[in-house]
DNA sequence: GCCAACGTTGGC
DNA sequence: GCCAACGTTGGC
């Protein structure tokens, strides 16, 4: 079991497309770290913070969980998607997505309110000069986390 | 729109 | 395998 902080433009999907869809494949990731978390580490039942970035209010919107293994993100195969890749192939898929289920929403837990959070100081995505839209949570972060969204 | 930080690309 | 140039992320 292990729990993910995932980043996703509300513009795009937000955490009401999620609870709107119930259930969606987290197309888009074209970096090769966060591939292989999805590839490699992650779990069917895996725990989600739902981050929204990119916008006015920064911060975890939700809470979500993995509901499929990997498998090729098919946006990679179109052309006319803004995440066509021409070097993937069907052959020989470069990118992949998760199935992401809702659970709920909470309180928006602005990107603010977590630096201010000194128990949270060491998180990853908190980290100077992160990028990466999918980190990984420690079990610590988590459960003070869910204390915070209650 | 700026820009710091980091990832990727490609020539050598 | 190095590394300069370029592209992207994402908060502000």
């Amino acid at each position: 079991m292990h729990y993910w902080l995932m980043k996703s433009e509300p513009e795009e999907v937000g955490i009401d497309d999620l609870q709107r869809l119930g259930q969606i494949g987290w197309f888009g990731v074209r970096n090769y770290q966060a591939r292989n978390f999805m590839r490699d580490v992650m779990r069917v039942g895996d725990g989600v913070l739902f981050y929204h970035s990119s916008c006015p209010q920064p911060g975890i919107a939700g809470l979500a969980e993995v509901c499929s293994p990997a498998y090729p993100d098919p946006t990679q195969f179109d052309p006319e998607s803004k995440y066509f890749d021409p070097k993937a192939t069907l052959e020989a898929p470069r990118w992949q997505q998760v199935d992401v289920r809702f659970v709920r929403k909470t309180r928006l837990l602005a990107l603010e309110a977590l630096r201010r959070d000194l128990l949270l100081a060491d998180m990853q995505v908190l980290q100077r000069g992160n990028r990466l839209s999918i980190t990984p949570v420690s079990e610590a972060h988590w459960r003070h986390l869910q204390d915070l969204l209650t």
